[in-house]
DNA sequence: TAGATTGTTAATCGATTAACAATC
DNA sequence: TAGATTGTTAATCGATTAACAATC
């Protein structure tokens, strides 16, 4: 068994493939707790209430190849996926804004394990900076660009609020960050060179409060504003 | 000038424009702020570096008719939207696990304007109960059903650790909640009739990681992971 | 061998993008 | 009027789903 070959299309890979493979990469941890050795896609649909055909070409996508009637070597797959995502290669991150939510996802111990690794935070509040957050001591937002400099650090974290979320972003990307993970409620503006996740959740609040609205029929009577100009 | 008509084919609106929708409403909001009092999808797409066919699409399926050559009054499209979204009602939701990420989310006080309002905050851990998070008493997690039946929540928000998710969803659907918001990484397996959201981190995080790699060519030497069976 | 599963190709579906007519 | 923008239809693109051959 070889490791994933150089594959001249990975730039093709959907998004949505990729998203969906940490669900099959959980669901086979749990199988491998119950004891199981071997697993087919049609397990993995099973299990999960997906479509087969849909795992089978996200499994496929990732060019691993399994034995036809048998499936897959459980131990093979997790390793092939966890390789294939890069989680078994933690990459350093900074993050910056040390409030309730920057808080919380230096908690998050399992990001190491899962392809990233908060090596610093910070923050422009006085009354933040020098504190400790979850074994990390928050520094000044100005130490930034020559931290990741430093350590050639390439992804970045933003949990600011939604002000700050564009200097910080240009900060970081002076110094180097070639990747970002935006939690503030803000459009960043980045060239495409750069690498640019938004973890928005008014993003998904709107689509949220749309469907129960509309797919529940929760609106109230009347379902709308109304206007002066209304009849 | 009236609310959106009662439009049939409301679930056919995708996913991708419901969730572009927040990004157009911030942008036209600080278009107010700076003074602005008409807008045109062009300036959207401009403003926002987005393809312009893509804005058009976008606002349209909202229903709002504007004026050839002017486009659209900014009050009245910032309004339309929030009516669009359901961001002018409010709907209260329940929130269970009052670890870092829980008290972060109750902390977000503009979900209230983006159409929910947390009322309510459950655990199941003794040290948290009774303790108030941003001004909100945690309460026991075997409260939730009754709150939630008497309450006529419809909105569930799970921040607990991954095991706990689907017993957490269970009890809220077996009181009465139809929509979930889903925040632990863990798979939930429910009925069509309820909305299931999930905000996965790991998922994320497994795009992202996979990108920085392989779009910017930053994975080690070796590319891989070495089995024994390797030559 | 029989049959389940992988591997692969084709068909469908839906979203994005492009083109163009209507309008103020 | 001229021209920018809306409104609408068509073309393209990509992802999902279906079909089927290859394989152990």
């Amino acid at each position: 068994m070889k490791g994933p070959s150089p594959n001249p299309r990975l730039h093709e890979i959907p998004e949505a493939s990729l998203r969906r493979l940490p669900i099959y990469y959980r669901f086979l941890q749990q199988m491998v707790l119950n004891g199981a050795f071997q697993v087919s896609c049609a397990d993995l649909a099973r299990g999960l209430g997906l479509d087969p055909t849909q795992v089978r070409k996200d499994i496929e996508m990732t060019g691993i190849v399994g034995k036809p009637r048998v499936g897959y070597l459980l131990t093979d797959l997790v390793r092939w996926l966890e390789n294939f995502l890069g989680w078994n290669r933690p990459k350093g991150a900074v993050l910056v804004g040390a409030g309730s939510l920057g808080s919380a996802l230096l908690g998050y111990e399992r990001f190491r394990s899962h392809g990233m690794e908060i090596v610093a935070a910070f923050d422009i509040d006085p009354e933040k900076i020098g504190q400790r957050v979850h074994g990390r001591e928050v520094q000044p937002l100005m130490f930034l660009p020559d931290f990741v400099r430093r350590t050639h650090t390439l992804l970045g974290v933003i949990a600011t609020p939604a002000a700050a979320a564009q200097p910080v972003a240009d900060l970081m990307m002076s110094g180097g960050i070639r990747a970002i993970w935006n939690f503030a409620p803000a459009h960043i503006q980045a060239p495409p060179t750069v690498i640019l996740q938004n973890e928005d959740l008014y993003h998904s609040l709107a689509s949220l409060s749309f469907k129960l609205e509309n797919r529940l029929g929760v609106a109230p009577a009347g379902n709308g504003i109304r206007y002066a100009e209304d009849n």
